[in-house]
DNA sequence: TTGGATT
C-alpha cells in the first residue's frame, strides 16, 4: 500500500512540475492498481495428478527456466493435504513462461492431460464464477452448451459430464465456468428453470459445489477404497474383505492427529448424532490406515460403476444401511435411498454403485433375498427404463 | 418395484 502510494505521489509530482524525461528509477512493472504484473510470467496448471507432490510440481516446471515461485493447491479444508489437482507457476522471465505453455500443455501424466495456460490475476470477481447445469438435453454439446451461455459474458471452461460405461453418451449434467462473478448470477436469472431451444424439459443452472466441500461421506468413500486396497489388494472374495480389514476401534494412536477427522467423517457420513447402535458393525477405515495418506492416489472419477437397485427397504431405512450392507463386497462410490418428497420416508428402494462387476455381482448374488428385520430385500443390477419395448 | 448425477 505504501509503495502504491508513493508511485502515486511521483506520478502526481511529474505531472505537476512538467515533463522531466528520466528521472523514474526503473524496477518491477506496477500496474496502476498497484500489484506487480505477473501476467506475462505466471502460469495455472490444470489437471495434475492426484498423486503429485509439490517437489514433482516444482521439478516439472522447474526444467524449463527459473521458477519465481510455485504453489500446487491443496485441499485445506479437511487438512489431509489432498492435491486438488491445479497449481501456479511464476516464472522470473516471461519468455519462460511462453516456453513452458507450449512445451508442457497437453503433457499426459498418468491418466491425466494437463493444461498449461496463463493465469488470469486473482481478484475477488473471478471466485466463485463456476455454474453446474443439470437436466441438460443428451443431445446437446459442449458447443450447444457454451453457445447459450455465452450470451451471459466470458466462458473460461466448460464440461459436459459423460457416462463412462456407456462409452461418451452425455450425463445431461455439466460445469460452465465464467470469467466474472456477477456473469455467472446473471446466467443462473436468465437460464436456471428454462427449456433450451426445442428441449423437452427445464435446465438447472446453480453454483457447483467446490471440489474442497466434498461432502464426508464422499471423502470417506475414497478413504475407504484406499485403505481397503492398501491392506488386501484386489480382491475377489468376500471373506477376504472380511477378514483381513480390522474390527473398527482397534487400538488407534491417542497421538494421531487424524483421529477428530475421523470421527467427523463418520458422524457425518453415517447422520450418528447419540445412538451408537447406529454405527456400521464393520469398519470402513482404520486409524492406521490413514497415517500415510496424503498424496495416494484416490480411485477414479465418480460417476461411474455398476449401479444396483435394492427393493423392499422399510420407510425407515437411510443410507447408511447400504453401506453397511454393501461395503464388505467391495469398492462402493456411492449410495441413495429414495425417500419421498413430502414426508421425506424413504420409498421402498434405493441404489448403490460399485466400482467392480465382480464385487458387485458378488454382493447381489449375496443379498438378493437377504431378510432385513422382517423385509426381504430384492436386489439386482439397475435395468434402464428406457429400454422397454 | 428403477433416481439423479458436482469436473
Amino acid at each position: 500500500m505504501s509503495r502504491m502510494v508513493t508511485i502515486i505521489s511521483t506520478m502526481e509530482t511529474q505531472v505537476s512540475n512538467g515533463p522531466s524525461g528520466t528521472s523514474l528509477p526503473n524496477g518491477p512493472v506496477i500496474s496502476t492498481n498497484g500489484a506487480t504484473d505477473d501476467s506475462k510470467t505466471n502460469l495455472i496448471v490444470n489437471y495434475l495428478p492426484q498423486n503429485m507432490t509439490q517437489e514433482e510440481f516444482k521439478s516439472l516446471f522447474g526444467s524449463i527456466g527459473e521458477i519465481e515461485s510455485c504453489k500446487l493447491v491443496r485441499d485445506k479444508i479437511t487438512d489431509l493435504g489432498q492435491s486438488l489437482g491445479y497449481g501456479f507457476v511464476n516464472y522470473v522471465d516471461p519468455n519462460d513462461a511462453d516456453k513452458a505453455i507450449n512445451t508442457l500443455n497437453g503433457l499426459k501424466l498418468q491418466t491425466k492431460t494437463i493444461k498449461v495456460s496463463y493465469a488470469r490475476p486473482s481478484s475477488a470477481s473471478i471466485r466463485d464464477a463456476n455454474l453446474y447445469v443439470s437436466g441438460l438435453p443428451k443431445t446437446m454439446t459442449q458447443k450447444d452448451m457454451e453457445q447459450l451461455f455465452s450470451q451471459y459474458g466470458r466462458i473460461i471452461t466448460s464440461r459436459i459430464l459423460v457416462d463412462q460405461v456407456t462409452a461418451g453418451i452425455s450425463r445431461g449434467v455439466g460445469f460452465i465456468r465464467f470469467d466474472k462473478r456477477n456473469e455467472a448470477e446473471e446466467a443462473i436469472k436468465g437460464l436456471n428453470g428454462q427449456k433450451p431451444l426445442g428441449a423437452a424439459e427445464p435446465i438447472t443452472v446453480k453454483f457447483a459445489n467446490n471440489p474442497s466441500q466434498k461432502t464426508g461421506q464422499a471423502l470417506l468413500t475414497q478413504l475407504y477404497q484406499t485403505a481397503a486396497r492398501r491392506y488386501t489388494g484386489p480382491l475377489h472374495h468376500q471373506t477376504q474383505r472380511f477378514s483381513l480389514i480390522p474390527p473398527f476401534g482397534k487400538g488407534p494412536d491417542p497421538n494421531n492427529s487424524t483421529k477428530p477427522i475421523l470421527d467427523n467423517l463418520l458422524n457425518a457420513s453415517y447422520g450418528v448424532k447419540s445412538s451408537p447402535s447406529l454405527l456400521p458393525r464393520f469398519s470402513p477405515i482404520t486409524i492406521d490406515s490413514m497415517t500415510s495418506l496424503a498424496g495416494v492416489n484416490l480411485t477414479g472419477p465418480t460417476g461411474a460403476g455398476w449401479c444396483i437397485f435394492v427393493y423392499n427397504l422399510s420407510p425407515e431405512a437411510d443410507e447408511s444401511v447400504l453401506w453397511q450392507l454393501f461395503g464388505p463386497f467391495g469398492a462402493v462410490t456411492n449410495v441413495k435411498v429414495i425417500r419421498d418428497f413430502t414426508t421425506n420416508k424413504c420409498k421402498g428402494f434405493g441404489f448403490v454403485t460399485m466400482t467392480n462387476y465382480d464385487e458387485a455381482a458378488m454382493a447381489i448374488a449375496s443379498l438378493n433375498g437377504y431378510r432385513l428385520g422382517d423385509r426381504v430385500l430384492q436386489v439386482s443390477f439397475k435395468t434402464s427404463k428406457q429400454h422397454k419395448a
